[in-house]
DNA sequence: AAGGCCCTTCTTTTT
DNA sequence: GAAGGGCCTT
């Protein structure tokens, strides 16, 4: 182990201070950039060098895998083996830890499963199917989306506030959600959150088992907490009420998963005697950047006004290009890396592109592809989204657990073997009759075939073809803690004849079992741990973890995926109104600043040298809009600035409090809308004298000769043709080229 | 039962 | 411009 003092010398006062911090409750603000993990491991390398804690009694909680593994390397530097013992992960991983341990308690046993974002959506589909609810009317993804923040804020479906019928159907979908979960012996995410705070509240005795354990609690990224998750680490930190936060508040950008920076303020608060410590200096980035930057952010709200300070020096300007359409913009960026690589300026790892949306990485890819030029992508291609990986890991999961019954519903017929709507359906039904799982019927089939009283459920092959499946699953299940888990992959793989089925000889083909051979690669990995650790970590880790293994390329990712890092230069594209900041965002103070801070975290990746880039025009979802500069360029002091092929002069002639174009500049949300207006029409509409006029107004009645009678609720000329949108009674909504469809309008 | 075609919808960000 | 769902055909 090195001697602590010698690396203690190393750090500035601030960081000293903070990582040699006595007990009690310590908060520190930590600016991007500012030597964050440092502190936070050293903190712990500190606490077992000096005062001697042992780090079996150190919880260390993070929010990503990434964030996990790098404090874990870091810590095997300083420590050694010692750090064994520590528990040290991400909240979602501790709490799958502490219910797995504590099952007894809990309405599941301990082996469930996790079920990830497409189950989620799944189950709530099924939910809404068995309440009888319309999907069109209550879009699954927004039930979901009440649903987790109803769990984030520790809210069970009883509990919900109900103002509106909408609100009623959530708590109703919400409450057979849970159902289905439960009977699936299944968790989701923020149940593995909630149900820990859930158990620490009714078993003092067990909370109080892990607040002896853990004399000190150390968490990251602090100003990402939602209220699960703080009051976690309250009861976790009660007994020795030694807790360490690191955080920043100005880059909280995880509002939409219930996270709520005002944590820190509430610390603050509720720690009146906690101490206090800025970390200000950065040692990332240029004095230029570091100003960008502030120029920013200081005009958020609500946060610990920090003078960033780097004695880099001020560095290069900021370069900021305006190409005229995205495919311009990706080009742009394409041409301008593989210019300083070619010139020996730079390599490619020194390179990131940033963007607000995954959408946004399909044209840049295209123009990488097309350079020549290699390019490493986080997130997005999804390995884990693939249908064979999903297929796969799906088999799994019901050994594991034959009652998931989102997992057998993917694979019970994969490959094809005749089981269709028919007997899904019957199997279902069934399984409610007698009050089990499927998947406990199919295991019954294959065990004592025709013997089975459920036998006789299904008609022709049904059941034979059931029997055969539930003998192959019974087979993979049996002495399943002998069986290494790369030869259950095997097993699994051989008796299904899944590389056939896989392999159909077209490239696609090959590259799908390609993934199958990278997740047994995976599997082997976990052949000492097992397979509810394996499928446990699947559930968790994200794609975003996954990157790509080709040294030297710049990297694409998500401003969201790019925090915690930092290149030597970065690329943000897509600088416009309705993209950074997104359109969501505009009618909500709150979002608009959550953009802003996700802008700042952009800003602060970069140590040398920062490429703004947009474009005037660019094609969201097959259409052109055009699009004016995002609000965030106008923050830039001019001098930090560095035009480069401007579409027109930026602020060109611009006096305060006008815009580039000379006029007064009009409230943001009238702006944007106008650019809709002006842009939906612009090409060939607007220029050409014969517009198509919409001949439909809402409101109007006509009649179709299939449809009878009906109201125009809506029409929009696109690409020409009128579209118009009408209410048929008891048809529903009905969407008619007017040139096409034969309607009469009845009164206008 | 399965595969193909057309239509719709959508896009923020992720553990 | 993609992906999923519904509807059609075989």
């Amino acid at each position: 182990m090195t001697s602590p003092q010698n690396w203690l010398n190393d750090l500035n006062p601030q960081q000293r201070q903070a990582v040699t911090a006595g007990t009690g409750q310590i908060l520190v603000l930590a600016g991007p950039g500012s030597g964050k993990t440092r502190v936070l491991t050293q903190r712990i390398a500190y606490l077992v060098g000096g005062p001697g804690v042992r780090p079996y009694n150190i919880l260390a909680v993070t929010f990503t895998n990434k964030a996990a593994r790098e404090m874990e390397t870091r810590l095997r530097h300083l420590l050694d083996e010692a750090s064994a013992d520590l528990w040290l992960g991400t909240f979602h991983a501790i709490c799958a830890r502490i219910l797995r341990r504590e099952a007894d308690f809990l309405p599941f046993k301990s082996n469930f499963v996790i079920m990830d974002a497409d189950d989620q959506q799944a189950l709530v589909k099924r939910s809404l199917k068995e309440l009888k609810l319309d999907e069109k009317l209550y879009r699954p993804p927004s039930i979901h989306a009440a649903i987790s923040t109803a769990k984030n804020h520790l809210v069970d479906a009883p509990e919900m506030t109900v103002r509106s019928y909408r609100d009623e159907v959530v708590r109703r979908v919400y409450e057979q959600y849970q159902k289905l979960l439960r009977n699936n012996n299944a968790v989701d995410f923020d149940d593995l959150l909630m149900v820990a705070v859930r158990l620490f509240e009714e078993n003092p005795a067990v909370r109080e088992k892990y607040a002896r354990r853990f004399e000190h609690v150390l968490v990251d990224e602090f100003q990402d907490t939602n209220l699960a998750q703080y009051k976690l680490l309250q009861q976790l930190s009660s007994y020795h009420n030694n807790i360490f936060v690191v955080g920043d508040e100005d880059q909280s950008i995880y509002r939409w998963r219930g996270a709520d920076y005002m944590n820190v303020l509430r610390f603050e608060e509720e720690h009146r005697e906690a101490q206090k410590i800025l970390l200000e200096q950065n040692y990332r980035s240029t004095q230029t950047v570091l100003d960008a930057a502030r120029a920013v952010i200081d005009r958020n709200p609500n946060r610990t006004h920090k003078r960033l300070f780097s004695d880099r020096g001020r560095g290069e300007r900021i370069v900021l290009f305006e190409a005229a359409d995205d495919h311009a913009e990706s080009a742009y960026v394409v041409d301008t890396i593989s210019k300083l690589i070619n010139k020996g300026n730079a390599k490619g790892a020194d390179f990131a592109v940033m963007y607000r949306t995954n959408a946004q990485s399909r044209l840049l890819e295209e123009a990488f592809l097309r350079a020549g030029l290699p390019y490493r992508l986080v997130g997005a291609q999804r390995f884990y989204g693939r249908r064979e990986v999903k297929d796969l890991i799906a088999f799994l999961r019901l050994v594991q657990n034959p009652a998931d019954e989102i997992s057998l519903q993917r694979v019970i017929n994969v490959p094809p073997r005749g089981i269709g709507d028919k007997t899904l359906v019957a199997l279902q039904l069934k399984a409610r009759q007698v009050g089990t799982s499927p998947g406990a019927i199919v295991l019954d089939l294959g065990l004592r075939a025709d013997e089975s009283s459920f036998w006789n459920t299904f008609t022709g092959r049904g059941a034979a073809v059931l029997a055969d499946f539930g003998a192959m699953l019974n087979g993979w299940g049996k002495n399943l803690d002998e069986t290494p888990l790369p030869a259950l992959f095997d097993r699994i793989l051989t008796e299904l004849g899944y590389q056939a089925y896989i392999q159909d000889g077209t490239e696609e083909g090959e590259d799908r079992w390609g993934n199958v051979q990278e997740l047994r690669r995976l599997a082997y990995e976990y052949k000492e741990r097992g397979l509810v650790v394996f499928l446990e970590n699947l559930a968790l880790v994200s794609d975003q973890d996954t990157l790509p293994e080709k040294p030297d390329a710049p990297t694409l990712l998500t401003l969201h995926a790019a925090k915690g890092l930092e290149f030597g230069r970065v690329f943000i594209v897509g600088l416009d109104e309705g993209l950074l900041p997104h359109s969501r965002s505009f009618d909500d103070v709150e979002e608009m600043a959550e953009e802003r801070r996700l802008f700042y975290v952009g800003v602060t990746r970069a140590k040398d040298h920062l490429y703004l880039v947009r474009a005037e025009r660019r094609s969201t979802y097959g259409q052109f809009e055009v699009n004016e500069a995002s609000r965030f360029l106008e923050d830039l002091p001019d001098e930090l600035v560095q035009h480069e092929g401007a579409v027109r002069p930026w602020k060109a002639g611009k006096t305060s409090g006008e815009s580039w174009y000379g006029q007064k500049q009009q409230p943001r949300l009238e702006r944007w809308q106008s650019n809709l207006r002006q842009g939906a029409g612009a090409g060939k509409a607007e220029s050409s004298a014969n517009m198509v006029q919409p001949r439909y107004r809402p409101a109007m009645r006509v009649r179709h000769a299939k449809w009878g009678e009906g109201m125009v609720v809506g029409s929009k000329v696109v690409d020409g043709e009128e579209e118009v949108d009408v209410m048929f009674s008891g048809v529903g909504l009905k969407r008619l080229l007017a040139s096409l469809a034969v309607l009469e309008i009845l009164n206008g």
